[in-house]
DNA sequence: CGGATATTCGGACACTTGTCCGAATCGTAT
DNA sequence: ATACGATTCGGACAAGTGTCCGAATATCCG
C-alpha cells in the first residue's frame, strides 16, 4: 500500500445523525418529472452516408467539406454547416483511427482516486494533456484486475500510459513487457524503483533530509517518528533520509529516534496521529520534535499534543509531509515538504509525449524531482526541559 | 462559478522556502539512466493479420480462437495463447466498435478536478462504472471549449455522458440538443435547474433547513451567514432553505441574519472564513451562531473566532456544509451537512446506465437527494450574553 | 448557344475485425 | 491404401471514414 490507507466509507459519519441517513437504498430519493418540449422529427444520423443523404450531397463531397478541402462552393459549405447544426452529426472517431489517425488518447492508471495527492496529480496531468490536445482515459488499478487495465488501454490504442501511485512490482514487469511489445510509451509517477520503468518521482530521501536538517539547525536532537513503520519504498526512502541527515551530524539513528507506531492501528491518519501523540506524552516525551510521515498524521499529532496540554511549537515541534492545504488549517500552521507536483507531472508528461510516434527508448529514464521545505509555525527552537 | 473559487496555483506555498523552489523549469530535476536488457527480436504486431502470420495460422482461425468458438484443436488454441504471451497482441477496440459493438465508455465531464467534493464524486462514479464494465473518458469543461468536449465525447461514441459540477446554462441547451440528436443518454450531477436535463442533485434547501432547525432548537435566534453572497443556484437554494426554516418559526430573515461577505475577497475559503469571523467580532458579535456555506469557510471561521478569544461553541456555534474529512480535524469538530454522495452518484449511474441502448426518455428526470445533518461539537445551546 | 471552367458525383480502396462458407487438408479408422 | 470426419484455410463481406479519380453536371463567359 501507499502512504495512504485504503478509503474508508463513511469515515466522516461519526456524528449523530438527526435526519435521513439509514443508508439502505433510494427510498430517500424523491423523483420529479418536469415537462419538456416534444422531440423534433430529425432523423437519427449514424454515419456520413446517412448524413450526406440528409444534406442531399454526395458522401465524398460532404467529407471534403468536413475536412476543409479546397474547390468547394461557399453555398455547399453552408449547406453542410447548416445540416450539422440541425442533426448534430459528428464523425466516428473509431473509423478515423482505423484510417491511421492517432487516437490522441492517453491512459491514466491510478492506484486509487480517493486520496488528495493522487487526484491532484491526475488533475494536473489531465490539464497538461488537454492543453496538448490529448484526452484522458482513466482506470483504477486493482491488484486483481491490473492486467486487464493495461490490456484495455492497449486495445483502445492509447498513445501512451501514465501510472500514478504505488503498484505491485512483480505484476508490473509483465505490463512493461506488453507495453514494449506494443511500442506504447509509459511513465510511472511516484513509484520509484520499478525495474525497467520510466519513472518520475519525488526525492523523498532529500525531502526528509531537508526536514531533519531544519530541525537539527533548530537544536533538536531527539525525534519521535510518526507513521514510518511501513515497508513501502516511499516510506523506506524517507527513513533513509532521516538516517543520512543524522549521520551527517554524527548522530546515531537508533539513539535519536523513537516510534510508537506499533501501538496503534492506522485506519484514519488524522486519528492515528492523535493516538501517536498521546503515546508520546504518556511515555514521558522522550523527544523535542515529532516528525510525521504526512500532513494528516502531523495535524492529528498537533491536536493530540494540545489536548494533552503540550504546546506546539513551544514545547514540541511538529513536521508534516506533502504540503497540502491542510497545512494552513492547523494551529499553528504546519511546516511541511512540498511535493512540487507541477514539476513532477510536467516532467512525466514531457516524458510520454516526447515518445509518442517515435521508436521507444531502449533504456528507461528515471527523473528525480527535488522537493522544497516549507517552514511555517509548527517548528521552533528546541526547548531545554 | 461553483461553491469553490478557481484553483490557485501555489496556494500552499505561503511559507519560507529554504531549499529549491525557484520555479523556473527542470534544472532542478536530476536525470538518471539505468541499465536494462537489450530489446528482444519480437516483431511489432499491429493487426490480427500480422499476428496470424506470426502464429502460422489463418487469420480466421486465430479469430475463432480469440472469440472462443468451438471446433478447435487444443494444440491450436495453445499455440495462439503462447503467441499472445510472446507478442502482447491485443485486438483493436476501434475495429470492434465498427462492427457494431458498443464502446462501453462513458464520458465524464467535470467543472474542475481541483475541488475535493467533485473529485470524490468522480471517484465514486468511476468505481461504479468500472463495476459495470464501463470505462471512463474524462474531460474538464471550460467555458470556451465546452462544445468541443461534448462533440469529442460524441465522436468517441460514448454510451452516455455524466456532467459533474456547475455549468453554463445557456450553452447547456445546445449540448442537450446534440445529445438528443445522437441518442446519447446524459445526467447532470449537482447542478439543479438546467431545463430539459436529467438531473441528480442534493436538496440544498432541505440541507440548510436541517442546519437552521438544529440551531433554532438550540435556542439560537440571530445568525451570521458566511459566504452566501453568491448568485449560483446552489447558493440561492441554501439561502432559501434558511429563509424557510426561519419562516417556519415565525422569524424574519432580514432581522435574524447578518453578513459581512462584501467586506472581503473570496480567494481561499479557509482564509475567507477567518476574515469573516473577525468582521463578526469587530462588529460586536450580533449573532450567536455562524452558518457557513461550506466546511472550509467554517473551519476558517472557527480559527478566526478562537484567535479573537471567542470560544466555540460556548460563545458562538459554527456550522459547515459538505461533511468533508476536514470536519474531524477542526477543534471542536464541525457540525456539517453530509452530501450523501454515494446516493447521488449511485442514482446518477442508474439513470444513465438504464438508458443505454434504449430509446431516450422524452421527458427529463430530476432526482433530489436528501442530505443528512451530522451534529458534532461546534454547535451548542445559545448562550445569553 | 457553344465552349471552357468550376463543381459535384459516385465508384473504388484502405484501415481492422468477426463471421460465414465452400474448399482444402489433416488425422484416423477401416 | 482408402474413406470419412475433424480441422483449417482463405476469400468475401460488413462496419464508417478519408481520399483518389474519371465521369457527369453546373456555371460562367463570350
Amino acid at each position: 500500500m501507499s502512504e495512504y490507507p485504503p478509503p474508508q466509507r463513511g469515515r466522516t459519519d461519526a456524528g449523530r445523525h438527526l435526519t435521513g441517513g439509514d443508508g439502505c437504498g433510494y427510498h430517500r430519493v424523491r423523483l420529479l418529472v418536469s415537462t419538456s418540449q416534444p422531440p423534433k422529427s430529425i432523423p437519427q444520423i449514424r454515419s456520413s452516408t446517412e448524413f450526406a443523404r440528409y444534406v442531399g450531397l454526395a458522401r465524398t463531397t460532404v467529407s471534403r467539406v468536413l475536412n476543409g478541402q479546397p474547390g468547394l462552393k461557399k453555398k455547399t459549405i453552408d449547406r453542410v454547416q447548416q445540416a450539422i447544426q440541425e442533426t448534430g452529426f459528428v464523425p466516428n472517431a473509431y473509423a478515423l483511427h482505423l484510417k491511421g489517425k492517432r487516437t490522441a488518447t492517453v491512459g491514466i492508471c491510478m492506484e486509487t482516486l480517493f486520496t488528495p495527492p493522487i487526484t491532484r496529480k491526475l488533475a494536473l496531468l489531465q490539464r497538461r494533456l488537454r492543453d496538448d490536445n490529448f484526452s484522458s482515459l482513466i482506470e483504477v488499478y486493482e491488484s486483481g484486475g491490473a492486467r486487464n487495465v493495461v490490456r484495455h488501454f492497449l486495445s483502445m490504442r492509447v498513445d501512451a500510459i501514465a501510472f500514478i501511485g504505488h503498484f505491485d512490482e512483480e505484476q508490473f514487469a509483465g505490463h512493461l513487457a506488453e507495453l514494449r511489445a506494443n511500442a506504447t510509451p509509459h511513465v510511472v509517477i511516484d513509484h520509484l524503483g520499478i525495474k525497467g520503468a520510466n519513472t518520475v518521482a519525488l526525492d523523498r530521501v532529500k525531502g526528509m533530509e531537508f526536514v531533519m536538517n531544519h530541525l537539527l539547525d533548530l537544536g533538536h536532537r531527539t525525534f519521535g517518528l510518526l507513521g514510518f513503520a511501513g515497508t513501502v519504498r516511499s516510506t523506506r526512502d524517507r527513513v533513509r533520509g532521516i538516517r543520512q541527515a543524522l549521520a551527517g551530524r554524527g548522530l546515531d539513528f537508533d539513539q535519536c529516534t523513537f516510534s510508537w507506531d506499533h501501538l496503534h492501528p492506522r485506519n484514519n491518519d488524522f486519528e492515528f496521529g492523535g493516538l501517536l501523540a498521546k503515546s508520546f506524552v504518556v511515555h514521558g516525551r522522550p523527544a523535542t520534535a515529532l516528525v510525521a510521515l504526512n500532513d494528516e498524521i502531523a495535524a492529528g499529532a498537533i491536536r493530540g499534543l494540545q489536548e494533552q496540554g503540550v504546546r506546539v511549537p513551544a514545547d514540541v515541534s511538529v513536521t508534516g509531509f506533502n504540503n497540502q492545504d491542510l497545512c494552513l488549517m492547523t494551529t499553528p500552521e504546519l511546516t511541511s515538504v512540498d511535493q512540487r507536483m507541477e514539476e513532477t507531472v510536467s516532467a512525466a508528461a514531457d516524458l510520454i509525449l516526447s515518445q509518442i510516434g517515435k521508436p521507444l527508448r531502449a533504456r528507461p529514464v528515471v527523473r528525480m524531482v527535488e522537493p522544497a521545505l516549507v517552514v511555517r509555525d509548527s517548528t521552533a527552537a528546541a526547548q531545554a526541559r
